[in-house]
DNA sequence: CTGAAAGCGCTTACAG
DNA sequence: CTGAAAGCGCTTACAG
């Protein structure tokens, strides 16, 4: 009573040999609907449970998906995460999340053992570092792997890499603000050196460019605190800046706090765009524009071509890029839009 | 090439039977070093990996621990994931981690699956909802299963249940706004009926009961958002409070920020305390005190006595709660603290 | 429509 | 210190 039951005792119960037990496990169309019934009320009696592991080791394929994710502290990577798993869920296949804390050699030891425990795909949102003997693992392994939102291997033939098209996003936004008449404009917030400051600090670049004025930026973590912090600054040291651009909706909530408390009135002395489009972006006071990035959508594309490739051989292109959407409200114009 | 090598492949190439392969595998110390050497050898140059479903059908052990939330999107919850992982891994053990979006029938078919994929063990953060056919299904299967943080099956002899103490909690705050001169405390936000509103509530309603106040409840969302607004309603419907114990700190955080703007000095004519003592809430402004629960050690926690269980036998207490503590900062005191 | 046999990649006693 | 054999719980052709 202590072990679990397996096919044969439901066999054994059935009446029927341990092959029949297992095309009934699979719902064969050759089982005669009397047997099949007959046997599954067996299953019920003795308590069966379906051993995965020993139907894999048979048929070479687990139907598990492993998603690596670098901070599942970050509201962003676990929406992604959720999404991911639940598009997964609903076309039968288990997703093992697991979270390496930005750090490489967990990274490296979480990979290693989701090959071990055989996933058949696998998503990564990547911990920066050396990666490399990470990934030859991955190559040898034969796991087919994408990488999403950070592009760590360089190999994009063999792990295709999908993302924002965040350059774009930060073009919608400062344009908005030039035509919304700010006269200033800063970035703020977001990590010096990292890939997805620059990308999304980009298309203000240019901007500032075309309509030929310096640009200002100011570093920072991508959050609340920082972004009130920056603002402090910017009021100190930048008097003459009216509008900004942050790296993220966190940093914007930050200095929209921050302004207010100072009695500037956000939307109209200062005007402000995050980045995320987080779910209280919509509800701060004033509402907050935002460059919206479809997150849920994207975890569910990232699922389904995962999926393609696994089971059609469907490469996903090398370099995707999800089309991202500036989101207009209060904070960028008028009190009362 | 394109299948896996197995230990065959690795023990013809380094000259020995598969039972010294796997015996080096196990780091056995019957094989000489020598051969050890030449057989790991062997594994690098024909890309080995080891198969760890194969290995786990006969040994009928899979050191992977399952761990079933019920909100991934919450820091609280993503945090308790993230240590509880962390420990594990430290200890040789894979965790897979799986998100029921607060959905039972969602709960439900993941435990399923994991059952067949042959968990060892298993914590849940369990979804409300009727659970007794998943619990049942945990019995048969003969899982070590604990609840953490909502207990949903009363059968805690069979599924321990581990939380916080968060009832002396709620006192402790209680009796710090008390002392510190507030005349007239509310409690604030919490999903009505919730067994953790109740809980966290406790506290406050036999402190109001021992000092004989009316106590003042306000439910609502567990959000930034809902603070803000329930912080508009007490300045409008309830004029004499001036101290509130908040469900946690994002309704903490919101109120702190509506009253400020509109014009109230936390800290000194209202006095604000919240629950959970998130990282930021020692960076507000006023910083804000808190009822601090140490989530990571409680993850930590969690892990090794789950762990306990499953190699020892050693079964958790049926209830366990870990003790809290009020963190005073200048959201509750003197603006100066 | 159902059964007997081999095999998936390991581990585990048991010999030697 | 190392090898030959059986077995973990399934699936998969192959018979019948």
């Amino acid at each position: 009573m202590d072990r679990r039951p397996t096919i044969l005792d439901v066999a054994a119960r059935a009446g029927v040999s341990k092959s029949t037990v297992s095309l009934v496990l699979k719902n064969s169309p050759q089982i005669k609907a009397e047997t099949a019934a007959r046997v599954r009320r067996a299953m019920q009696e003795v308590g069966y449970v379906y051993n995965r592991a020993a139907a894999n080791l048979r048929s070479s394929s687990t139907g598990l998906i492993g998603l690596v994710i670098n901070d599942l502290r970050n509201p962003f990577f676990t929406e992604f995460a959720a999404s991911f798993q639940m598009a997964l869920f609903a076309r039968g296949y288990a997703t093992v999340i697991s979270n390496s804390g930005e750090d490489a050699a967990m990274q490296a030891a979480i990979i290693h053992s989701m090959i071990e425990h055989g996933v058949s795909a696998l998503a990564i949102s990547p911990a920066y570092g050396d990666v490399t003997s990470t990934f030859d693992q991955l190559a040898r392994a034969n796991v087919p792997t994408v990488q999403v939102l950070r592009q760590v291997s360089s190999r994009t033939d063999k792990f295709p890499f999908s993302s924002f098209d965040f350059v774009d996003g930060g073009g919608q936004a400062a344009r908005h603000l030039i035509a919304s008449g700010a006269r200033r404009i800063a970035f703020v917030g977001g990590l010096e050196g990292r890939q997805i400051t620059a990308e999304r600090m980009s298309g203000y670049l240019s901007e500032m460019q075309r309509i030929g004025t310096e640009p200002i930026v100011l570093y920072g973590q991508p959050s609340r605190n920082a972004g009130a912090e920056l603002a402090q600054q910017i009021m100190r040291e930048h008097p003459q800046v009216d509008a900004a651009i942050c790296f993220n909706d966190l940093v914007a909530l930050g200095m929209m706090n921050a302004l207010e408390r100072e009695g500037q009135r956000v939307g109209e002395d200062f005007r402000l765009v995050g980045f995320d489009d987080l779910e209280e972006s919509a509800q701060s006071l004033p509402p907050l524009s935002s460059v919206s990035c479809d997150i849920t959508s994207f975890g569910e594309k990232t699922a389904s071509s995962l999926l393609d490739w696994l089971t059609k051989g469907v490469v996903p292109p090398a370099t995707h890029r999800q089309s991202v959407r500036l989101v207009t409200r209060a904070s960028s114009g008028g009190r009362g839009v």
